[in-house]
DNA sequence: CCTATATTTCTAAATATATCGAAATATATG
DNA sequence: CATATATTTCGATATATTTAGAAATATAGG
């Protein structure tokens, strides 16, 4: 899945900010900082969870999650009054190598 | 060398502007894309190269390539007429373990 | 010192982003 | 259906970013 200059410029963006970026990183450690891990299923947490402590409304918790899905990091399904989201690993893998040097 | 979020979130935002992103793969690749590479020193670039082809002012570029350097990515030093930019290799190896699961 | 080339600084304008609160929607359950 | 909880959408505002052009600075070479 080769993706153009501007696609990635897209996901760089969306963890640009520290909040957004906080919460990708719940999602790839799967827990909150300093917190045991403890989801339904591995490696998906809800919206909701994913803002405790990081002191935004609601409202901004979720428009951060939905530039994180646009860009296509992060992935989510509704599953009854939640919504699940979990990265994308692929997209992350492809996303590491971007700094491996010699890369062509 | 551990680093904050904030910090972190500083180096993706240098890379979230599609002509930032170039440059940086142009210094990455130390070649410009679909040319060989053909620098004074190894990985080093000048300014005035680094923008060919991207259709930016140099005021433009020479704020992008600050960009880079402030969020510690690129690094760069006056050699007479020309300003040399490299990437710094340990920060940006440091950036691709961001990607990699199960990081702690 | 004068000129040419490279780069930066400053200023300004257009556009984009971050954030919140209020209202709307979705779902579960009594 | 009424209510509670979770999430999203909408509208607004403050702030930040992108970019260019003009002017300033740096360096090399006559």
């Amino acid at each position: 899945m080769i993706k153009t200059t501007v696609q990635v410029a897209e996901m760089f963006k969306a963890l640009s900010n520290p909040n957004r970026l906080n919460i990708f990183l719940r999602l790839m450690n799967c827990c909150a900082p300093g917190t045991v891990c403890s989801v339904d299923e591995a490696g998906k947490r809800c919206v909701g969870d994913l803002g405790a402590d990081l002191n935004i409304a609601p409202s901004t918790l979720s428009h951060h999650i939905k530039e994180l899905n646009r860009a296509g990091l992060v992935r989510m399904q509704r599953r009854g009054q939640h919504v699940d989201c979990w990265v994308d690993p692929v997209v992350v893998e492809e996303l590491g190598r971007f700094f491996e040097p010699g890369r062509k």
